[in-house]
DNA sequence: TCGCCCGATGTAAGCGCTTGCATCCCTGTG
DNA sequence: CACAGGGATGCAAGCGCTTACATCGGGCGA
């Protein structure tokens, strides 16, 4: 180690900062406190029948030697990983970091270890099989947005792994979601309550055999809300807008290039709203006046170019199904579902018809 | 494990499906292969020292027992972690994800481990001293921002764990970050072609001790170039946004309040452009005609809202780093410091004054 | 006073890998 | 044809913890 002419701040250099890597062993903790190795590893995992003395020796000297644990010893002696893993479709998508966010928070804070994995339709199977990193060592699964259907969910809960799935509802399993039916009976209410007739709908590709999943649910709340209003959905009205920007673009282009375009369209997620505003704008059309638009989600750049949406508590969800988690490995919690709070935020995208 | 109904799709009941936790172990393989467990590491590792045919029957063995290490074991018994650490401030900024991202993007193909941090300003000092998480075994660090000057910078290169930076150049440690004072001029510039007299500045706040970093950069850019044409950059032009959307809304509130508020406003984030969004509009003003907004990112949302911008290929950054981080720890890749190209992309958010 | 019970601690056997060193055997060479 | 050289493999000692089980020492009821 070089010598280091000193600063100020806090970059003073500091003869004896300890490097990164912590080099004391339990056994050195063990023998500067005066006891076994196992009383060392009880104290510092509050095992009840350690002395109270005990325990503060041994902290005294895991002050004095800036002892840190090595996990994976720890791991391999206990048999448990304390990791989680998290797998979703799209991780770079707003929702799914936002949740994703929402988990490692409390992880962390538990000192578990997140592993992160993707799970498109095509791999998704091999949650199940063989996808090394997850039949490696983890303690438990959060999944988010399987779709995996009542079989799917059946074949989940015979798994020996523990399992929370976010954004869906399934039986056997515990979850956290919102009901998306009623999220888009939100916006959909909101756009027939301004005035308009003709009503669009863009959401994402199916592309699963399975009845329920979250577009499914979303056209079915919209669809039935349009319906007893006596409004009609034609099929050009509906688009898929793959929840991303571009695809949300590509939508939007798509109606507005109709022989009678929509007055108002209902975007499954933000992301896809945010990509309609450039085609709008191609368009020479104004948002919330030619065209209204509601979103969902309430992304943090919602607020400010001031979208219409239907807002679910994302990070809140991943933070509880973090928790969930964590007691049903400590062997609390019992299976159950959790729903979340939906709530339309209404700003000046959308507005009454021309 | 309960009965199965079988059903369609990749869902279907499996009846010899492995659970999500392997149970085999190195010893089961060696067994099911004839050779010592000795052989089956070395095989699963690529030893040169392994024959072709013996490496097959080892592969063999590990495919029918669907054989995967445990990678506690590993790293307890090789003492490398296969873990780098990510420091950054304010993990829940576009720009930083992105760059995560990107980092995870390239360790996870490598079959290392990410572990995440933050380092604000107050705890900044604890990367170098007992932050629990990063004294931990973690092969090497991945730094955000760290804005630690010169005097830290050579701290840094003084410890003994492999240190790559991001977003900043510091002598002797490898880095990767874009020219910032260049990405000004080139805003700066763009402003002052289309005729602006009259351009603020939208930062954050300098809270070290530091010459050198980010903000300062790109404001010594912006302000040499409005000094370069003649023009003034009055105090009251110089706003602190935090680098958040909220940030950014008071930001150019206070600007807007000005009694000579500007014509056009340079944000060091595409973020806080966004926060000054609605600033504008509560204003009754519009983005683009009345005041030229420019940003700083290319943030996804920063194309379909129409926002002028510096962009950083930030994905690209943190691939960059990590892959160099890999180097180092293979032992290749020496310390230097990695420029990234930086342009201007102009959309409508900027135009001639009004 | 004598056990008994139980709280507190120590002993030591792994956990499932990696790896230095020993061993074996097959070539090529003198 | 003996032997050196080195490729291929096995042996076994850990890596730094956790934890079942053994041990010890008082306080307490009989």
């Amino acid at each position: 180690m070089q010598a280091l002419t000193s600063g100020e701040g806090p970059w003073d250099a500091d003869s004896d900062a300890p490097a990164l890597v912590g080099r004391a062993t339990i056994d050195d903790v063990a023998r500067e406190a005066g006891v076994s190795t196992a009383t060392v590893s009880r104290a510092l995992r509050q095992h009840p029948y350690v002395a109270e003395s005990t325990r503060q020796r041994v902290m005294t000297a895991v002050e004095r030697l800036k002892y840190v644990a090595n996990s994976n010893a720890a791991r391999l002696a206990s048999g448990q990983s304390r990791t989680v893993g998290f797998i979703a479709p799209m991780l770079t998508s707003w929702y799914t970091s936002e949740l994703m966010v929402g988990v490692e928070e409390v992880l962390t804070h538990e000192r578990f270890d997140l592993l992160i994995g993707t799970a498109n339709s095509a791999s998704r199977e091999r949650i199940f099989r063989g996808d090394a990193r997850f039949q490696q060592h983890i303690d438990g699964v959060i999944l988010v947005d399987v779709f995996c259907g009542d079989d799917g969910a059946r074949r989940l809960a015979a798994l020996d792994t523990p399992i929370v799935v976010l954004g869906e509802q399934l039986q056997r399993i515990t979850s956290v979601s919102v009901d998306n039916e009623r999220g888009a009976r939100l916006a959909a209410k909101h756009l027939i309550q301004l005035g308009h007739k003709r009503i669009a709908l863009v959401g994402g590709h199916n592309d699963l055999d399975v009845a329920k999943n979250v577009p499914t649910e979303r056209a079915k709340g919209f669809r039935d809300t349009l319906q007893a209003a006596g409004l009609r959905l034609p099929a050009a009205y509906v688009q898929d807008g793959d929840f991303t920007i571009p695809g949300g673009h590509r939508a939007m282009r798509a109606l507005l290039g109709l022989p009678k375009p929509p007055s108002a369209v209902f975007f499954m997620s933000d992301e896809m709203a945010f990509g309609a505003l450039e085609a709008v704008r191609d368009a020479g059309l104004r948002v919330g006046h030619d065209v209204s638009i509601v979103g969902f989600d309430d992304h943090p750049v919602a607020g400010p170019i001031g979208l219409t949406t239907v807002r679910q508590p994302v990070r809140e969800m991943g933070r509880l199904g973090a928790r969930l988690m964590l007691d049903t490995l400590d062997g609390f919690g019992t299976v159950r579902h959790h729903p979340m709070e939906l709530t339309l935020v209404e700003r000046i995208s959308s507005g009454r018809p021309a």
